[in-house]
DNA sequence: CAGTTATATAACCGAGGAGGTATTTTCGAG
DNA sequence: CTCGAAAATACCTCCTCGGTTATATAACTG
């Protein structure tokens, strides 16, 4: 899957999972916070759950969306690879990961 | 200065941040690598400038284009809200950075 | 100064995407 | 089995944006 950055894009779509960070919304609540016609808080909805951002349960007629970390996790990878332009500390700091993975105490 | 999502999402742009990565290039080697036009090339950089993700140097006709972290710095501050979900060993890592702050030995 | 190189700007075009309204689907309640 | 609530889909419009070609600007070269 690739890093969805198009899709991080949107204002509202980042508003939404601004939202859904605190805790799983229904769609009724996110179209209320943010503003928006039903519809189009369904649209966004669906690209962010394309995008594998987000995931739906189901309960009757409701859908309970929530936040699916993994592609901030990617996106969080790519940007690995110009950390060290700004963190000063950043090798030290990869040294301690490579350290608390090998031994996790 | 708002983080740049919409900069990012292009992935011409994105191949440009990635060969100023490794170091400055003149637009004429950009737009060759890219296989772009040289106006394209010029507008995508621009808009990189305007970003605040590169900055120009002048010398005589020719211009050469390097990074400028500081936006994807902010952006690592945005996903940093995030990264708890994926990170395991997150508040362990910050305490760890915490110490080295205090302690830079 | 004339010519050439390097880059920027202008003007235009076509595709895509975000928003809206109208409609459909799904499911529980009575 | 109808009604109402919740959400999704269809369809349309408008605007932005990436790409192009043509042209302008700037600076070195002889």
């Amino acid at each position: 899957m690739p890093i969805p950055f198009d899709v991080l894009a949107e204002p509202q779509r980042r508003r939404i999972l601004d939202l859904l960070l605190e805790r799983p919304r229904l769609v009724g609540e996110l179209t209320a916070e943010l503003g928006l016609s039903q519809p189009g808080t369904s649209k966004h909805l669906r690209v962010l759950r394309e995008a594998g951002l987000v995931r739906v349960r189901q309960d009757a007629q409701r859908r309970w969306y929530e936040l699916r970390p993994e592609p901030l996790a990617e996106l969080d990878a790519w940007l690995a690879h110009y950390r060290h332009l700004w963190s000063a500390s950043f090798d030290r700091l990869e040294r301690h990961l490579d350290q608390l993975k090998d031994d996790p105490s």
